[in-house]
RNA sequence: GGCCAGAUAGCUCAGUCGGUAGAGCAGAGGAUUGAAAAUCCUCGUGUCGGGGGUUCGAUUCCCUCUCUGGCCA
């Protein structure tokens, strides 16, 4: 129903360590695409290691857009995603070529894909004079107090999840209107792109728990503390960030800090990766108009063909 | 070899003054609009180590065997 005419992006998701990387530089090898992450963790400088982020000779020859731009003590959002990647398929098309985004940022994924509404960007001060209520009052209160503006959001937020409690109460500060309200108007654009999706799943979990379990003894094997420890000694981090709250960082942080063994860092590390994973597969799941394709096994043959069958079509 | 303490959910353990059991973690499912590798929600039947005894009834008491710690030889 969208337009013919629309210029072409493919999209390979996938939860972490399910290949996506490896296939994505594959198809840049046999077709006329150019490569943007769409990755949460792998905007960040600095954090090479523990992201998984392809090695500097790998990037060299399959060049990903929105890798390491971003210094860890910043924070990113989905709207910002947003208006990067379009930013880089725009000129990607431009140049003749396809946009092949490729990552497991899946709300960065439906942000690109459906929009988002017209709502204010983070307020840092407005988030810590929430957080220093919450200290006193407790969050139940705060949510009793956006029942008041926003019995919606309330009914939909549960008491629980600061993180939304804070964002519902912030939006209303800054606007003076219900966060409900301004989500049922119009988003902005969806994306201007008629999307091929892709996703590699695992067919069996079990084979991705062994990957992410290998692949994070690894990571440690190529020093993934040392790359922790130099982000720790710069003093200006903290774990609030969210840099410093992904995956495998957070627990290295700990162990850093003395607060939990060797042991028990690698074994949540590992655990907290399978989380991921998991929560990346329950995205998927309802992901419309998504070609699926088991990560074990794979014929890269018919994935090639299938996308070049979408670029010509 | 003797003595003591254990053996209960995938793991760590609680508990039943005898009426077949429950937490944390793990795991699974779900939510997901400027933090999203984040933040939350839901889900717990397992020969209560094996065998025997007492009892209306034993995972709980008794005996015995096996195994695991610790102490003494």
């Amino acid at each position: 129903m969208s337009g013919a005419q629309l210029p072409k992006a493919i999209c390979v998701m996938g939860p972490t360590a399910s290949g996506k990387t490896d296939l994505a530089i594959a198809l840049r090898e046999q077709l006329p695409v150019e490569l943007i992450s769409v990755d949460s963790a792998l905007v960040y400088k600095d954090m090479d290691i523990g992201t998984a982020k392809p090695d500097a000779e790998t990037l060299r020859k399959a060049p990903h857009r929105l890798i390491g731009f971003l210094d860890p003590a910043q924070a990113y959002s989905a709207a910002e995603f947003r208006k990067d990647a379009l930013d880089e398929m725009a000129d990607i098309t431009a140049q003749g070529r396809i946009p092949l985004l490729v990552g497991g940022t899946m709300l960065y994924f439906r942000a690109l894909e459906y929009g988002l509404s017209h709502l204010p960007s983070a307020n840092p001060e407005i988030r810590a004079r929430l957080d220093e209520e919450a200290a006193s009052v407790g969050w139940e209160a705060l949510h009793l107090r956006l029942q008041q503006v926003d019995p919606e959001a309330a009914a939909r937020i549960h008491p629980n999840d600061p993180q939304r409690l804070q964002r519902a109460l912030e939006i209303y500060e800054l606007t003076g209107k219900p966060m409900t309200e301004l989500q049922r108007a119009e988003r902005y654009a969806a994306c201007p792109y008629q999307l091929y999706k892709l996703a590699l799943l695992p067919e069996e979990r079990s084979w991705l728990h062994q990957r992410i379990e290998q692949r994070f003894d690894i990571m440690l094997e190529q020093g993934f503390l040392n790359e922790v420890k130099a982000l720790y000694e710069r003093g200006d981090l903290n774990t609030d960030m969210p840099a410093v709250r992904a995956v495998g960082y957070r627990q290295a942080w700990e162990y850093l800090a003395g607060k939990i063994d060797y042991n028990m860092m690698r074994n949540r590390a590992i655990v907290a990766t399978r989380q991921l994973a998991k929560r990346q597969i329950t995205w998927l799941r309802s992901e419309q108009r998504l070609h699926r394709y088991y990560a074990e096994n794979y014929s890269l043959p018919s994935v090639i063909s299938g996308v070049s069958g979408f670029i010509s079509g």
